[in-house]
DNA sequence: ATGGCAAGCTAAGCTTGA
């Protein structure tokens, strides 16, 4: 079974691209980010034609996520609220980050992580009140569910090993020890980076930036992750970053992270 | 040190991304 995760830039401009790459790539889930648009306009019957059941959470412009499966989902959740209440996490379900589902004994989280925008900046506060808001609701997810599969784009780059420069990058976002400290303690509630099974060598990136020929000169950072419970963990059988569809016309700036499970 | 490219919204330029 495969589950895959990719930050698309908006569905609908890369719709066909999207399609292209899930007619070569038959994955039984797809957890997609930065959908960029609201439910009622998403373009479901394309997906839902090639055999996908499709679950959205979306915002006009901004954010976005959806869950594409091939077989239905059960208890899917949208935003924080459902799991830690309204008094918890306040204004922190505006924007659409956070979606959820299980197929068969597998609970799948699927995550846009806020970007940040720059150190010391507001949208940096609001990153790292968000991952604490995170790591109460992994937390809970943990306590229902033994087999969970958190996957997404993180935006941080959880080592040095995982960016192109880590010297040259070390006062950007992404890469501060307060974000990474964060991500580690959701780590350690009971997580393992599924690709870091596979592979140790630094060099593997799952985005590069649009501007200065980012991608020709793979300067990437690794930031679109799977983070799997200890049952799921030992189940995986492989993780891979398929970097083709970033070579492809007007591709997304990041590229699908594959992870195969047992099963 | 800075900008560079792309997308959405909305109709030329701003905001966001990482």
């Amino acid at each position: 079974m495969k589950i895959a995760t990719w930050n698309v830039n908006s569905i609908r401009t890369r719709q066909q691209i999207v399609l292209d790459w899930l007619e070569a790539n038959p994955v039984e889930v797809l957890c997609l980010q930065e959908t960029k648009v609201v439910d009622d306009k998403f373009p479901r019957s394309p997906f839902e034609e090639v055999g996908y059941h499709l679950y959205t959470s979306g915002q006009k412009s901004y954010n976005g996520v959806a869950i594409f499966s091939r077989r239905p989902m059960k208890d899917v959740t949208s935003g924080f609220t459902e799991v830690l209440g309204g008094d918890a996490v306040g204004e922190f379900d505006e924007q659409k980050r956070a979606i959820a589902g299980t197929i068969d004994d597998i609970r799948i989280i699927n995550l846009y992580v806020p970007n940040g925008a720059s150190v010391g900046s507001d949208k940096y506060d609001y990153k790292l009140n968000w991952l604490k808001l995170l790591q109460e609701y992994v937390k809970n997810a943990l306590e229902k569910s033994p087999n969970l599969c958190i996957c997404g784009d993180f935006n941080i780059v959880p080592e040095d090993r995982d960016i192109h420069d880590a010297e040259a990058c070390r006062n950007s976002v992404g890469l501060s020890p307060a974000e990474r400290q964060a991500l580690e303690e959701i780590r350690k509630l009971g997580l393992a980076d599924a690709f870091r099974k596979f592979t140790s060598e630094g060099g593997h990136y799952s985005w590069w930036d649009y501007r200065a020929a980012g991608f020709k000169r793979n300067r990437g950072w690794r930031i679109d992750h799977h983070y799997l419970s200890k049952p799921l963990y030992d189940r995986a059988k492989s993780c891979i970053i398929d970097k083709e569809p970033r070579t492809w016309v007007k591709p997304s700036d990041h590229t699908p992270v594959i992870l195969e499970l047992d099963c």
